[in-house]
DNA sequence: AACAACCTGTGTATTAACACGCATATTGCG
DNA sequence: CGCAATATGCGTGTTAATACACAGGTTGTT
């Protein structure tokens, strides 16, 4: 890894933490490039030497959560469904402003579509489809899919008032059901 | 005022900040121009760019105090010695760990000296000799001057107990039996 | 005394960030 | 609607900050 500029990592950084306390504070839809770079005390020249706009800000930074939600999927082929159903709302819970910020918008569309997609591809690859399923497989992964954001919705934005392990280990368990049903011998990673 | 580039005040203030923090965790000795770099995440020419070397960036914080000093010596001509007094030491107090720092350093004279000097330079500025002093001049605001800075010390050093109002207080009590005693007639502005 | 580890101050070439200005959207209010 | 205020995205020239290297100096430890 060569060395990075000084200079680069501390515009880089300082936008980004910016972007993400008025992510929280005033919500996406409000957010211009030009109150971005008064507020990080940046001209706003450089913030077009780092992004293209704010959507490609928030590209990146979604990206980065898809990654490390990535590294969380592989882990839970070691500790099972429902270890692995708690760390990932654990994850949420973690950045729950910054997830909050996101569903509210208007206007943050590419976010819901990314997330959806990974979640579907992360339980695509986990189950095998040796038996014949009741369902399509594309219907029943888009099913689960949506299924799970808009549980995730509901507890970043505050609508639901269980903790977080009590809908972890639900959500697991209609995983569970589901799976069941629909794949009558087998099977979920 | 011209405007002034954004880049300077940024290292500037990181710089300075920076300085301070050390100042109060580690004293005056333990820093090096190196590791205030490190700390301020900037490169260590950058200070070069800025400051001669560490002295002359505590000469150029001095000198803000002494101003700040300078417009509390000048409000007290409209309230009077007592209140002045107050005011005075309550400047020390709100900057005690810097001072405390200072006076701790075994290499940090140019402070000393020139809070001393100006501690004498106003001294000088409010006592009128019009009377016969029973002593020298340059010897009592010598006198005045070393004893005010040694409750400082003692003060910021957390070597009273009392605090900082009664401090003050009985500090100007001296002042004002001190000047009765010296200059027979008057007086104190 | 010798040695290692660390610091200083400076030179050089490179570049990210800057100030400023401009033509063109976009927004929102009367 | 129309118009003012605000935001965008970019071009240009300038400059502060950077990485890196180097030749001493300081410190403290064995």
């Amino acid at each position: 890894m060569d060395k990075i500029d000084r200079r680069i990592l501390k515009s880089r950084q300082a936008i980004q933490s910016t972007f993400l306390d008025m992510l929280d504070k005033e919500g996406f839809d409000e957010i211009t490039v030009r109150n971005i770079s008064e507020k990080a005390n940046i001209g706003r020249k450089t913030f077009y030497l780092h992004f293209m706009d704010k959507y490609d800000l928030l590209d990146k930074i979604v990206d980065e959560h898809i990654t490390q939600l990535q590294e969380i999927c592989d882990q839970k082929k070691d500790i099972g469904l429902m270890q692995g159903s708690i760390l990932w709302f654990y994850y949420f819970e973690q950045h729950k402003s910054f997830f909050a910020a996101l569903f509210k918008s208007r206007d943050a569309s590419s976010f819901r579509n990314k997330l959806l997609s990974f979640t579907i591809g992360e339980l695509n690859k986990k189950l095998n489809v040796d038996s014949q399923p009741i369902i399509d497989k594309p219907i029943f992964l888009k099913f689960l899919g949506t299924a799970t954001m808009g549980v995730l919705e509901s507890y970043v934005l505050d609508e639901v008032d269980s903790d977080i392990e009590t809908v972890a280990t639900q959500v697991a368990e209609l995983y569970k059901l589901n799976i069941q049903m629909t794949f009558p011998n087998i099977g979920y990673a």
